[in-house]
DNA sequence: AGCCTATACGTAGGGACGCTACTTATAGGT
DNA sequence: ACCTATAAGTAGCGTCCCTACGTATAGGCT
């Protein structure tokens, strides 16, 4: 998975790894790996930032807690967190759609 | 169409639009707009350097030619182009079904 | 003649974003 | 004592696409 192509996606799948319940940073980071088969893994110099810049914005909504004596943090979708992840979701099959029509259509005749 | 979910997949679609023969960068434009039901309408300070970027990388190569009275720069796949294509191609699939694995797929269960 | 639009190419600068590398800290196994 | 897994974080970097602007010709309209 080359880094440029998950640009502008990345938040739509952290969205979306916390839709099932709480979870904290590193849980995401495995939900994500075990979903995908090991496609996706991501440092933690991407998830954690990203989780802050998801809490900034009001999509989601993080709080500490402690268990057997590591502290995490928890996130949980916020309803704007909700609602903007049913928005990418909608963008990302637009996207795939129209990427899709340009790479797996047949080559573009030629207009001359 | 968000800005930032083209990030790293232009490339792929420059080259896609050039498989059916060569075309100048406006062309390349019109191309993609008609090619997408107009979905994908880029800018030229989009389209021009990065066709730039990628005659530097050797995948496309431009000669000037001049068509009543306007001059074109005509892009041609080299064949380091043509394979990135087919590479560029395999990415897509891969990434698409990666994505859509996390954003289509039920919600990951609590591991807990 | 004067003006506007479409055609056609280009650059400069900026903003957004993910990654690398590093730091801190606890739990548990060898 | 050491190493790995777990858990969070920051600083700085590089890439990339976009906005805004500049240049120039062809052709239509008034």
């Amino acid at each position: 998975m080359r880094a440029e192509e998950l640009k502008g996606h990345l938040d739509a799948m952290l969205l979306a790894a916390l839709e099932g319940g709480p979870r904290h940073g590193y849980a995401v980071i495995e939900a994500l790996r075990a979903g995908t088969g090991g496609r996706l893994d991501l440092p933690t110099g991407t998830i954690y930032p990203a989780l802050r810049r998801l809490e900034n914005a009001g999509l989601i909504a993080g709080s500490w807690s402690v268990v057997t004596g590591r502290r995490r943090r928890y996130y949980r979708l916020t309803p704007a967190g909700q609602r903007a992840l049913a928005g990418r979701r909608a963008d990302w099959r637009d996207f795939a759609a129209t990427v899709s029509a340009v790479l797996e259509g047949g080559p573009c005749p030629d207009p001359a």
